[in-house]
DNA sequence: GCAACCTCCTTAACGTTGTTAAGTAGCCGT
DNA sequence: ACGGCTACTTAACAACGTTAAGGAGGTTGC
């Protein structure tokens, strides 16, 4: 008599669903009760396939590692480590934007396996064998990690909100509020403008920093 | 006869104590019931004074950027951009790492004034003397900004808290896991461990990074 | 000298959240 | 036919952010 619901649940199949919600609802609108309701199921039942929350958010940073891990060693291969370094990065900015507050998300996570070991393994062999050390090689890897990280979350807060359509910062507004500071003025329009540029600008920036301080 | 109440409140009150629990409960324990007790006052007396618990968010953020950029004219006068430079993200870690969950407090906080764009012109502004120009010099800024709100948010979430006594990541279990891939296993060691150098050595090459490509 | 008023707080309560306890329908092996 | 596991439901709890209504205390107007 009822339309037919799904008979099983399994931790896959929450993810991704809460991936969705989390892209229409926000992270403040990521409850469990609306993930169990879009499941056609209650609450509570969450708790049998995890642990807590975290577990699930845990779980669904995981996967979105997945996603851009999957995602990395696609197209033509990379010629040389900076093709692979850009590369690697713009990937993880890429699935980092694919999801509302999604920066925020991966950020607080923990993964919850080993899956993400071989594309960071396969990144930093890259490194190894154009000449840097194993240590330099992570540092110059976290380096841009770190960048691309902190970058997303600023511009996930600050930018045009592409799931609902809510307008970014008012970058006139601050303008004229800093009047008396003409350069800190004129720098909001360059920094919450062009996001794509201002990374594309860092990541160069920190390549070719990379290159000169870590290379052997 | 009770021993004796601060007859007022005011914001700045408010702020300080809410930055102190911040410390000692961390962003889980800090809730307005908690911030309320220790001003000995009760949880809706707080709406008095801030519209919203973002409000006092945003005002606990402001606060930290005003301590951040006091801090920062101390001591003998930069020398060249790059020393400046330098200093200012600095400064912007060691407050950052002051309260714990700092960054994420920060991050996902707007200020409530413009008292950050003094110190925001002033920073751009050795950039500019040095011969960038203003875009450019907005994009280099930002570039070590990104880098050191990323950079602290992992640090905050996976090193040992010098709050409460917590361990940090248990980076010899973690290397146990990821046999499988050496290079991956041993990165766990460089990144998790000495987070200064980390820190460091990724400031000094998005330094140079940024002297060779965003310096005219 | 008293009433009106504003400031700043309290008491009480509401709706929502994550989470736990207890129970139950269906299936599976024996 | 029966016990037991799997996968859920119903009911409830404590804690949270937040709002509504009211009250104490000082200040002002007349």
């Amino acid at each position: 008599m009822t339309p037919q619901r799904t008979p099983k649940l399994d931790r896959a199949q929450v993810v991704d669903t809460a991936l969705n919600l989390l892209n229409e609802a926000g992270l403040d609108g990521l409850t469990l009760r609306a993930i169990a309701t879009r499941l056609d199921v209650k609450a509570p039942a969450l708790y049998w396939h995890f642990k807590d929350k975290q577990a699930l958010l845990d779980e669904m940073a995981t996967e979105m590692m997945r996603r851009m891990t999957g995602r990395a060693g696609e197209g033509p291969p990379a010629g040389d480590w900076r093709e692979s370094y850009l590369r690697t990065m713009r990937t993880l900015r890429a699935e980092l934007l694919r999801y509302r507050d999604g920066a925020k998300v991966y950020s607080g996570a923990r993964f919850t396996d080993t899956s993400y070991a071989a594309g960071l393994d396969a990144s930093l062999r890259v490194l190894v064998e154009a000449g840097f050390t194993p240590t330099a090689a992570t540092r110059a890897w976290q380096t841009a990690y770190s960048f691309t990280i902190g970058y997303v979350i600023e511009e996930q807060a600050m930018g045009p909100n592409p799931f609902d359509g809510a307008e970014g910062y008012d970058v006139d507004a601050r303008a004229e509020r800093l009047a008396a500071h003409p350069l800190a003025a004129e720098s909001g329009r360059v920094m919450f403008q062009d996001f794509d540029e201002g990374f594309e600008q860092g990541l160069a920036a920190i390549l070719a920093g990379v290159e000169a301080t870590l290379l052997g």
